[in-house]
RNA sequence: GGGGCCGUAGCUCAGUUGGUUAGAGCAUCGGACUUUUAAUCCGUUGGUCCUGGGUUCGAGUCCCAGCGGCCCCA
């Protein structure tokens, strides 16, 4: 003990607790392993049980019995704790944790030279009799060991896990597996999706998929990103927006369609936007917006319930009460309750937009009260709330009420201040649609960069289109709210990220 | 685009008014321990203090610029 011998490995010559003596550790193990004729990168374990059905196997005999059942699992190395020639394991599968004991004599002198191998966030299989700790913890009491795969990297602090943010989002494999709730969050989102994806074929809706790659983008107000085919040398734009070819696909006859897609929008990034997001959109001929309507509350309802999540709850401070119906209020009745103002007299919205800083002079009535309704309305809405009938020029794409033509017939549906779906009764009328489509670059609302006309959809309405409802849903969003997430980064596994020098 | 905050060991974090050789826990390595569970105990090791300038006798600390991140606003 008084002479020390340097550890017999190239880690010799490096200073240890350095991140390359740290692997370098590993590497001596996994070479170890090696002359033993243990391949360190494993292969096919068949037969393993899920933690989590091991844990109901255990709970089901009960500690009393003399004798647990015999199992396998395989997972990954969370703890290791020494105890003289014991070492107990925490191991972690998709479905939980298990702890595992293996002793010298109990495994034998061969599993026991692969036991003195094993690091934190290393692959095992193993075998061995269910039963209690004396500390009356389950626990696997192993017959043998399985080496499945190495792990060269030290994992994160055992116990406070990843912290940082920007760490957590760019090695999201970690994030996944130390993260408190993380796997749980996108286990929900899938099982969203799937819920969402449920509603629309249960009614008889088709699932398809547009180009993403477009010669314009249309379809929304964003800007687009840009690239370049080369064989054909041509530009193209990624799509902003799924809506202009699912209606073509309603001229096809298709009648009920939905996509459920990734669009890219090259625009700001924030705790509610990412360049590229998930988008539903859904189209049912011969309904209108009060048809989207149901549909919207029916998918909220089912995607609730498959996200486990309670009919009411809070959310970034606001409380959400999902019981269906939810509530209806028109577009003017909110902002004159909000805002005390006249909606239709242009005058008394240029006053009320102008007390909160809002550019008035020049441009157009209604992008001045829509803006004024974004600035003052829209985070007063716990929701969830449809607001209804908007103003007609910010809807190019949205049929006009009956005798109302100033006024569309649209919906918005909020959460918690956060705009969630989007729908229309879409317009068919291709002369109507021409026309808005030029009136937009004509400069009406120069800012919005919808202004882009699309002479093959207009010649497709041409070809007549059904009356219909049109529905769209922000599905990260859908995710964020279900699961009290507060940024967006948190329900996309990747979100987008400047590159890290190295 | 504007403003605020942050960046120290592989991970999680301290670091006083600018003052000697930058600390702790985890992890690593060595030792004790056949019932531990963030195991414990003893010992050991580990640093481009984000990068580059500047001020100063002296900078992790103050100033400027850049890079990256978080938040608020537009």
């Amino acid at each position: 003990m008084s002479d020390h011998q340097p550890p017999p490995s190239a880690a010799a010559d490096a200073p240890r607790g350095t991140a390359r003596q740290l692997e370098q550790a590993r590497r001596d193990k996994l070479a170890k392993l090696a002359s033993m004729g243990i391949d360190p990168w494993g292969g096919r374990f068949d037969r393993a049980t899920a933690i989590a059905a091991v844990r109901d196997a255990g709970d089901a005999v009960g500690r009393e019995a003399e004798d647990g059942p015999t199992v396998r699992v395989a997972g990954r190395i969370m703890l290791q704790r020494t105890a003289g020639s014991l070492v107990f394991l925490s191991l972690a599968d998709r479905t939980g944790r298990i702890q595992i004991m293996l002793g010298k004599k109990q495994v034998g002198p061969d599993d026991w030279e692969v036991t003195r191998c094993l690091d934190l966030g290393d692959l095992v299989g193993v075998d061995g009799r269910l039963g209690w700790s004396k500390t009356g913890e389950m626990t696997v009491f192993a017959s043998n060991v399985t080496f499945l795969a190495k792990s060269i990297e030290t994992p994160p602090d055992k116990y406070h896990g990843l912290v940082d943010p920007e760490l957590r989002q760019r090695m999201r494999y970690l994030d996944l597996i130390h993260g408190e709730g993380v796997r749980e969050r996108f286990v929900a989102r899938s099982r969203i999706i799937e819920a969402v994806r449920r509603v629309l074929t249960d009614r008889g809706y088709m699932e398809v998929e547009g180009p993403t790659l477009q010669d314009s983008a249309g379809g929304a107000a964003a800007r687009p990103f840009k690239t370049h085919h080369n064989a054909l040398d041509m530009p193209l734009v990624l799509r902003i927006a799924l809506e202009l070819h699912l209606k073509r696909l309603l001229v096809g006859g298709l009648e009920r369609v939905f996509e459920l897609g990734r669009v890219y929008r090259n625009e700001g990034v924030s705790p509610r936007h990412n360049p590229e997001f998930t988008m539903l959109e859904a189209y049912e001929a011969y309904g209108d917006y009060t048809t989207m309507m149901d549909l919207t509350e029916a998918i909220i309802l089912e995607a609730a319930r498959a996200a486990g999540t309670p009919g009411r709850f809070e959310w970034m401070g606001h409380a959400v009460d999902l019981t269906p119906p939810f509530r209806r209020a028109t577009y003017v009745d909110l902002l004159r309750e909000v805002t005390g103002c006249d909606p239709t007299d242009p005058a008394s919205v240029a006053t009320a937009a102008a007390r909160v800083g809002i550019e008035t002079a020049g441009r157009h009535p209604d992008v001045v009260k829509s803006e004024l309704f974004e600035a003052t309305v829209e985070g007063t809405l716990a929701g969830p709330v449809f607001v209804l009938d908007y103003p007609a020029a910010v809807c190019p794409l949205t049929k006009r009420k009956a005798g109302q033509p100033h006024v569309a017939e649209r919906f918005e549906l909020y959460v918690a201040g956060m705009e969630l779906a989007n729908a229309y009764t879409e317009l068919n009328d291709p002369d109507l649609q021409e026309e808005l489509f030029r009136t937009q670059l004509a400069g009406l609302a120069a800012e919005e960069s919808m202004a882009r006309m699309d002479t093959d959809f207009i010649r497709a309405l041409r070809h007549g289109m059904p009356p219909a409802g049109g529905l769209g849903i922000g599905i990260d969003r859908l995710v964020m709210f279900l699961t009290g997430a507060a940024s967006i980064r948190d329900v996309i596994l990747f979100p987008i990220h400047r590159p890290r020098a190295e």
